[in-house]
DNA sequence: GTTACTATTCTTGTATACTAAATATGGAAC
DNA sequence: GTTCCATATTTAGTATACAAGAATAGTAAC
């Protein structure tokens, strides 16, 4: 009988920690990580960091400069322009996937997200703000239950998250962004697919 | 002053020379790759085959099993539809993100690698045929300068490579499909960039 | 012959030691 | 004070050794 429950290994626990150091704002874009450093951190030996920093280097995340020092990601303007439309393309298609029975088994969850979202826009902890903002539109891409895309649309959100923290948006402008999850869910509600892309074109393009 | 030229480390050997025996066919989908066999094939540690199989697992055309061995991704056929309407959508984006300028600047290299395509079809060496047919779609996205639309497409296709060589597509089908990228360039030469999206939309549905 | 258990073997996971390259330091020349 | 070079130091790259879990084989019970 195989087990089921597989334990992490060392390398894949510093992976996520740093993954969701990165993606709290915690490290930002531009530090260096030295991987004797995060080995005495973590109290393990630098054999797994060297892993985790090599897989994040892969996933997007991490820039090597061989031989010398890893650091965070850090988006040129072209790049995030590039990025947001890339990621435009991606969401569009989830629009264009969605059936209304995948709506209606996640639209719970997704007004949640969208009620963290101003929740904590009003408390004013951005942080946690970006990531429910990452995580609604992750749940919205999940909805479609197409694997590729989401994985894709992951990878591609990570970076962004990159960029929300960067940004300096003001109160206003994000308490814009943030009301648009809401006309956004409402226009699933409806089955009104072509506002709905509108909504979520005008909502990408907002953020750039 | 710095220095331009870094050698590849060992594991950036391995990597690539790994990813490029997957993606040529000669390793194929579901095959097991222990790390020590590597290790012995290619004279060095352990060390750096880890470091390689690691990075090529988040890349996507390795699947680890943990405490047990590493395999090469291979498609469930949900998964492989999954990944064709991404890979349709990116497409489509690249194909909307063109100037004639962009094209202009590419269209020779196009040209080849779709007459490389066909060579190869001729003569039959199908795993160079598909080698190309991936390079011409690689070029045509990498025409719009939009690296990170390129960075995910490339992921993308790798995967669809290994479909290519797992689908035992017949030699009429195989012709009708890269005769089609003579029409692509000929509409991206006559700027008729609707024409262009259909037929592109035909050809990636005809290979799924 | 089949099943279940145990012992062995094999492979991965991690730590450590060593090598070598890049960066930092410090002093000499101007 | 600045520039250049030599040296020292730090940090990444690799090999190796060992630990631990998974796969396998072999044996006993039914």
């Amino acid at each position: 009988m195989p087990q089921y429950i597989v334990q992490d290994s060392l390398a894949d626990k510093v992976y996520n920690l740093i993954k969701s150091q990165i993606l709290s704002g915690e490290l930002k874009g531009g530090m260096v990580i030295p991987e004797e450093h995060l080995a005495q951190q973590f109290g393990v030996s630098r054999t797994p960091i060297r892993e985790a920093i090599r897989r994040l280097a892969e996933y997007g995340l991490v820039v090597l400069k061989p031989r010398s020092h890893a650091m965070v990601y850090q988006f040129t303007e072209k790049q995030a322009s590039d990025t947001a439309k890339v990621r435009l393309a991606l969401e569009l298609l989830a629009i264009e996937l969605l059936t209304p029975a995948m709506v209606n088994k996640h639209i719970t969850e997704l007004s949640r997200l969208a009620a963290d979202c101003q929740y904590n826009l009003v408390v004013g902890n951005r942080a946690e703000l970006f990531v429910k903002d990452s995580l609604f539109h992750l749940e919205l891409v999940k909805c479609t239950e197409n694997e590729a895309l989401f994985s894709m649309y992951e990878r591609l959100d990570s970076r962004i998250q990159l960029l929300r923290i960067s940004k300096n948006f003001s109160d206003e402008l994000l308490g814009n962004i943030i009301h648009q999850h809401l006309l956004i869910i409402q226009s699933l509600k409806n089955n009104d697919m072509q506002a709905c892309r509108e909504l979520m074109t005008k909502h990408v393009n907002h953020q750039m």
